[in-house]
RNA sequence: CGGGGUGUAGCUCAGCCUGGUAGAGCGCUAGCUUUGGGAGCUAGAAGCCGGAGGUUCGAAUCCUCUCGCCCCGACCA
């Protein structure tokens, strides 16, 4: 892409509403803008961001057996009457009625609608087990958004839904979710740590909340210090295995949201014990029957009927492009990893209308194929810097007339700020697509 | 939903106390000079001062009501 011509509205100040970094450096960058208090649109650079943030959950998700659905942002109000959460879920379901008078209401989550489609679609046990998920945005009406995408009234969410046949084999789909969860985050440069949850008003026994440390964090959580220091690269994983030794292993040691706090077992820890705070970028949650049961999702089996075993699986996917910008940025800007940029590297030619400084850029560009952005435009070295600062590509590649006489240019390592100079044809082929 | 704050040019803000017909910096447009880390000079465009009522000869400024947005707290992917 060409920056001369992509529309990224960049703000050199700072807009007055935004308070944390992710939400300063998204406005600042050119990601979003605001539409209304907690809504917002996405701007080409945010949403290249978006998209891969939700193209690696897909993956995972697909990779542990789930299988995409889309189910509708907007949904019947009867079918949570059935659930007899209608009436549970209070104002921060924002409740419309279309033209006929009936009442709608803008999804916040989908267990009453995935029931139903299983079960008008599932009659036997030997269909089980099943796991259906969909990306879609939600809407939940907060009293008080605020940070951004973080905690926005609308957002991005990757929600599946499991149905097993009985609670052990609930337990497999659990497993399976919980490590997907763990590959997901890996992936994406994120330290996501499996805590003991509330399971809140989705109701249910065996919950975890995945949280990524950050002073930002909203949540206190309390966490044992050997996963500080945990090894966080990718897991292979065998999903046909049995799980359960690995989720054990990353259970086994203490981690607790604010209200599963145990203050009897944190004394026995002593200096293991760390306080801390943390974005919930997932969560979670083995809940039994309770929507099969008031939806009657049954399946016959050789046993008679059976009502299904549920799990419901969140992954914040908005939210988590918040808190990849808390984890990674500095005074100048964000610091993508590269699982996620917008573009993998900036080209930036710093004399546009030099003719030998053109042209090496315009090979570079054409080799690079679609993860550059070039920035053509015809603004000062240091306007360039910033912004490409700012944006935060993980590879800057620097190309000027001095160096281009000499044969070469430099390579600027966002993550690291490391610099290195190289030939023209080793730069050819560095980012070649 | 309680408490606090704030709406003036695209952005950051001054002006309001003490009413007299709209400002700065950045950005934008044009020209000249500049050109390896957010340039300089010149000339411009740009605001129903959030909205509605009221007081007044006259309101960005005073009064009333309203709406938006932000922050602190209680609640949540």
């Amino acid at each position: 892409m060409r920056l001369s011509a992509y529309f990224l509205p960049t703000l050199k100040e700072t807009p007055a509403e935004a308070q944390i970094a992710s939400h300063r450096l998204m406005l600042r960058a050119g990601m979003i803008r605001q539409s209304a208090a907690g809504i917002y649109s996405w701007l080409p650079l945010g949403l290249r961001v978006l998209d891969k943030v939700a193209d690696i959950v897909r993956e995972e998700q697909d990779r542990a057996g789930a299988q995409e659905i889309l189910m509708p942002t907007i949904q019947p109000a009867e079918v949570w009457k059935e659930s007899g959460r209608y009436d549970d879920y209070g104002k921060e379901m924002l409740r419309i009625k279309d033209r006929h008078d009936r009442e709608m209401l803008y999804g916040p989550t989908n267990e009453e609608l995935v029931t139903v489609l299983f079960r008008d679609a599932v009659k036997s046990y030997k269909a089980l087990p099943q796991i259906l998920y969909h990306i879609q945005w939600k809407f939940r009406d907060e009293v008080r958004p605020r940070f951004g995408v973080m905690r926005g009234r609308e957002f991005l969410m990757k929600d599946a839904y499991s149905f097993d046949l009985d609670p052990a084999a609930a337990r497999r789909s659990y497993n399976r979710m919980f490590m997907a969860y763990m590959r997901t985050y890996a992936r994406m440069g994120l330290k996501a740590i499996p805590m003991k949850a509330d399971t809140g008003p989705i109701g249910g026994d065996l919950s975890h909340e995945f949280h990524v440390l950050a002073e930002t964090g909203e949540s206190e959580v309390f966490v044992h210090k050997d996963f500080i220091n945990m090894d966080w690269s990718q897991r292979d994983i065998d999903y046909s295995s049995d799980l359960q030794p690995m989720v054990d292993e990353l259970t086994g040691k203490y981690a607790v949201t604010d209200e599963k706090r145990d203050l009897e077992h944190e004394k026995t820890l002593g200096d293991n014990l760390v306080s801390a705070r943390g974005i919930e970028v997932g969560h979670i949650f083995y809940f039994g029957t309770k929507y099969s049961k008031a939806m009657n999702a049954v399946v016959n089996s050789p046993n008679g009927d059976v009502t299904v075993e549920m799990g419901s699986y969140g992954i914040g996917v908005s939210r988590l492009v918040g808190a990849l910008i808390e984890a990674y940025h500095d005074d100048a800007g964000i610091k993508w990893p590269e699982a996620v940029a917008p573009f993998r590297v900036g080209l930036i030619s710093l004399k546009k209308g030099d003719a030998a400084c053109d042209e090496a850029c315009e090979k570079l560009y054409k080799a690079f194929g679609r993860e550059v952005l070039y920035d053509d435009r015809d603004e000062r070295a240091g306007v360039k810097f910033a912004d490409m600062d700012l944006i935060g590509l993980p590879w800057q590649m620097v190309v000027g007339p001095k160096g281009v006489a000499a044969g070469v240019v430099e390579l600027k390592n966002r993550m690291t700020g490391e610099k290195s100079e190289l030939s023209f044809e080793e730069a050819l082929k560095r980012f070649a697509e």
